[in-house]
DNA sequence: GGGTACGATAGAACGGCGTTCGATAGAGAT
DNA sequence: ATCTCTATCGAACGCCGTTCTATCGTACCC
């Protein structure tokens, strides 16, 4: 019987990967041009393997893509973990925020996934401990500093959320820059009738060009001016 | 040649739909199951029609999502209406939040396709108009207007977003309660390192139990209270 | 060194999805 | 009667996540 194991030149080698390489590759797709971008075959093609052999590390896309999360929020952890704790506990709050928005305004698609499941996401966990502990040398409740940590969480996840929402391809490309994109929009909102929409028209020239990041730090400062108010400090 | 034009007993019948009908149905689907049971297919058949034919109203799934979700913001934007404005423009910002919490709680679908295509999107731009106006009664610039409901929005969307997470099947069957599955997590927690992890083991028993809208009320209450203060009211 | 157990890999197939194509039925105008 | 435009639909295409089954290669045992 011709089991032919040709070793020589034309035979196909075994590819050989590890939970690390995976992750690292899926994060390059999930970069380079976003969720819709990471399919097990596309990942195979990259690993050099089968699809199938995808399955012996994770059991699943949504694993995959929980794994993955998890995986570059370790480098976050990291840059937080460089933070000086200051005096005010508050602005500890705020340069924990900034550091893991940050790594979403590179990373858009982290909002999706990001603190999903913590069974298998404990880097998320960690940071969402490192994000409490400032919390700790406030004056609250427990409830109180529970909600509060929930409130920026929630501030961080619904920014990426806006974030992440993939542009119509036409951006991606780079045929239109993310400013001509705006500003079709604002070009709408500014034949709208201003005595039906008086704040859109209020707003609007704010809309056009603005910096996704200071949107995001004033959602931010809002609510922990709210927190600080709350814990008489 | 034979053309079978059997009009006898046999013979299908032709469907026929229209725009309401089509969202109608899309968003009966949604509710039922969750993102995940709208598929062209099935809303053919609770449609008694084709799948080619729902093309003919919408371009993409994507429009169907998005012109769903505006459907339903309309009946959102009906009760917002019947809300009588109070003294303080911050007290009606909560009010109007509230109902579209109300909203979202109802349907968790929502979260992830609101406010992403104002263009098809026509009542969820009057919603974020109605959410402004009470801001133009504030002492505060155009951009902290800008910014202050930006801020609101992500809160709800970022809420939103955490509801709308479809629980692992599990708990969609009834076969395990929503407590049951936040003690599981909880039970894992604690048996995390007290000295590592502080913070969780502070507000572990807060989670457990913990109530979706308690959540959502402290987030908006602390933007709230921070937008007071920008205001200087 | 032959046999065996097991960690790891992979091709091929399955069913379901969004989407497209081409055909066609019905209603109204000419 | 014919033409036109709106609306409908079955069948097919290509891609997706997932599973099945068969293998390869190494480490270990006797």
């Amino acid at each position: 019987m011709p089991r032919h194991q040709d070793r020589a030149a034309g035979g196909r080698r075994r590819a050989s990967h590890s939970m690390e390489s995976v992750l690292t590759e899926a994060v390059v797709l999930l970069d380079e041009a976003g969720p819709s971008a990471l399919t097990f075959r596309a990942l195979a093609q990259r690993l050099g393997g089968g699809v199938a052999s995808i399955y012996w590390y994770v059991a699943s896309k949504d694993e995959l893509l929980d794994r993955a999360t998890d995986h570059v929020i370790g480098g976050v952890l990291a840059d937080i973990d460089a933070i000086e704790p200051g005096d005010d506990p508050i602005d500890d709050l705020r340069a924990i925020s900034l550091a893991l928005f940050d790594a979403i305004l590179v990373r858009p698609w982290l909002g999706n996934y990001f603190m999903r499941n913590t069974d298998v996401q404990g880097n998320c966990l960690r940071l969402y401990e490192k994000l409490g502990q400032p919390t700790l040398r406030l004056k609250l409740t427990a409830r109180q500093r529970f909600h509060a940590v929930s409130a920026i969480s929630t501030v961080v996840v619904g920014s990426a959320v806006d974030l992440g929402q993939e542009p119509p391809a036409e951006v991606l490309d780079g045929a239109v820059g993310r400013d001509e994109f705006l500003s079709r929009f604002t070009a709408t909102w500014r034949e709208l009738d201003r005595d039906a929409y008086p704040f859109v028209h209020e707003i609007v020239d704010e809309f056009d060009g603005h910096d996704d990041i200071d949107q995001f730090r004033a959602a931010l400062d809002l609510t922990l001016a709210g927190i600080r108010l709350q814990a008489g400090a």
